[in-house]
DNA sequence: ATAATATATATGAAAAAACATATATAATAA
DNA sequence: TTATTATATATGTTTTTTCATATATATTAT
């Protein structure tokens, strides 16, 4: 992983949003993302399909759904920037958040039931 | 400082030089910058341009020489992905590094006396 | 089980936008 | 005048975006 690559990476709104997410969150499909950043779906896969492709993310497909999280086998000093990014720019995603939490239809969420 | 600006300066090959070779080096001019990243001056100016006008770095300007560093006033979350970033990837400025070392008349440099 | 349809995601190709570079010129200091 | 640095402009290159379409899975009806 060289940082210029690394940064790359980071140096695109719509790819370091779904970064950041991803990281506070865990694990997010496509769907998701496109709900939380508000924007297309080829957009929205094209950018994800850039960071699994240089190895910052993972993705794993579970019915329909394709899931996206941050490849552990990041060198740490890769992982150790995004948390720092994130823990310091929470702001820059809030409303994505917002967005997210809002969401209908969300898969994989447990239903308030019962 | 919004992250996408940061990673936008870090995001070019001479740029993330120019930087990891300040913050090794504490200080550095224009023509150590050239003689280190071996390219044209219009280049390296254009670009440590940006990182001034984006507040990556200051300048100080003592006689003809106009040198560049690390601005103080960065957030401490960037500084800290600048010294992560030079700590884990030495390798992608060693060669620079030698030029520098290797330069003729390098300005401000205690001369082998005495 | 099969056929038809819906939903989720990926990708090829074209257009648009952003970015980097080179050359020429200007400014500043010694 | 020479050495150093900055900037303007033009050009070439890369990146991003969009649209159209393809693929894969799920659902429903028969």
């Amino acid at each position: 992983m060289s940082p210029i690559q690394f940064y790359k990476c980071l140096a695109d709104d719509t790819r370091l949003r779904c970064l950041l997410l991803i990281e506070q969150e865990g694990e997010l499909c496509v769907c998701e993302l496109m709900a939380a950043i508000d924007d297309i779906q080829p957009k929205i896969s094209r950018h994800l399909a850039q960071l699994r492709k240089c190895d910052l993310l993972v993705d794993r497909r579970q019915g329909q759904w394709v899931y996206y999280r941050i490849n552990s086998s990041l060198p740490i000093w890769a992982k150790s920037v995004l948390s720092t990014t994130l823990a310091n720019n929470r702001s820059f995603i809030i409303n994505d958040i917002e967005r997210l939490q809002q969401m209908n239809n969300r898969p994989d969420q447990p239903k308030a039931c019962c």
